[in-house]
DNA sequence: CAAGTAAACTAACGCTTGTTAGTTTTTTTA
DNA sequence: TAAAAAAACTAACAAGCGTTAGTTTACTTG
């Protein structure tokens, strides 16, 4: 476990001001000032506050994208690769709920690293809908709509950042399993 | 079906950039160029940027809670009164994508509506919350952790807002059933 | 304890922001 | 068609923005 740099506190810091306001309503003296230092004195750590947002989305987009191809590797069936997933969300936002705010609302202001956001991005649906798909496939999923099991899914997860923070008393591994019974499972009463 | 006046086009178009951006991130100037006219001129028909992103809100706010008292009011099942809501969400989102954007990642932007704007929030969440405690006392829906259950059903809804733009081949009613199936159901393959 | 480095500071820059004042043009009304 | 109203315009404002340059202070190291 390497320490955390001055920089990475900065960034730390930034994560959590961009959830509460947004990339765009959060000034570097705004910054400065939670830091306890003046606006220029950030200069010393960064380079811009561009790369302050780069650097929190990109490691975040990458982490899922590693993560996700693990689980592909494996040889379970894809109604467990799907919890594993659950789990690889629940895993990664509980570290980094700030983070994640700005994956989910503020990816739309990167300069350079935009497109390749949003090839990862791509691709990781992608891999998520082949899940699912080869779940129906394997008799181990409903025959329905794969696009509305996607985004529906997709949606509470990527959610997560905003709900983590309030319900503190589930820790992950609870939450993960509880998330996966009412994402596969549903809601409803059976008739037995 | 009254006429849209110049104030709603302004509102409308606000609305589609603060999607795309952000309220921080778009000038007066950015939505002047939309409109086709110059920053000064906008402020012949509204007072402020602020206003805009309030009528934008809470316009939108004040329309999903009378919409779930409605519900709430008849006397079906909770499993049809969830489907109801369900179908709620999907309409109005459905006739204003761009506001929804607004109304789910820039309410902290507003100023004097800001705190009428968490109660109707806090409220919308109480009566839905109800629904699901009454179906599970009434053996409708699972006994599972209700607060897991709210926050799915409700992050998918949320979200809706990005991805009906994207799957314009399904119209809303589809929408509504296949939703409410997959929310209410899971994904799983029974086994029977 | 001297030298070097890291990290803070002050001051300022050029640019953009939301908004106002005053004026001109266009459209509606009588 | 003249008067009134609506809706555009130009010009400018004070404040705030990200960032740079140059300097001072505080720590680390030989």
């Amino acid at each position: 476990m390497k320490q955390e740099t001055r920089k990475d506190e900065i960034i730390r810091t930034a994560a959590k001001l961009f959830k509460e306001k947004g990339y765009s309503a959060v000034t570097m003296r705004d910054l400065a000032t939670e830091m306890g230092m003046k606006a220029a004195s950030l200069y010393n750590h960064i380079n811009s506050k561009q790369e302050i947002l780069k650097e929190i989305i990109i490691s975040l987009a990458e982490e899922f994208t590693s993560g996700l191809q693990e689980i592909q590797k494996s040889n379970k069936s894809n109604i467990d690769k799907l919890k594993d997933v659950i789990e690889l969300h629940v895993n990664i936002t509980s570290k980094n709920t700030y983070g994640m705010a700005s994956l989910n609302n503020n990816w739309m202001h990167l300069k350079e690293k935009l497109e390749y956001y949003l090839q990862l991005r791509s691709n990781y649906e992608d891999e998520f809908r082949n899940v699912l798909q080869q779940g129906v496939k394997n008799n181990e999923i409903i025959n329905g709509n794969i696009e509305v099991m996607l985004f529906s899914i997709l949606s509470t997860l990527r959610s997560l950042y905003l709900w983590i923070p309030k319900k503190e008393d589930l820790n992950p591994e609870e939450l993960s399993q509880k998330l996966s019974e009412v994402l596969i499972n549903g809601i409803n009463k059976k008739i037995d």
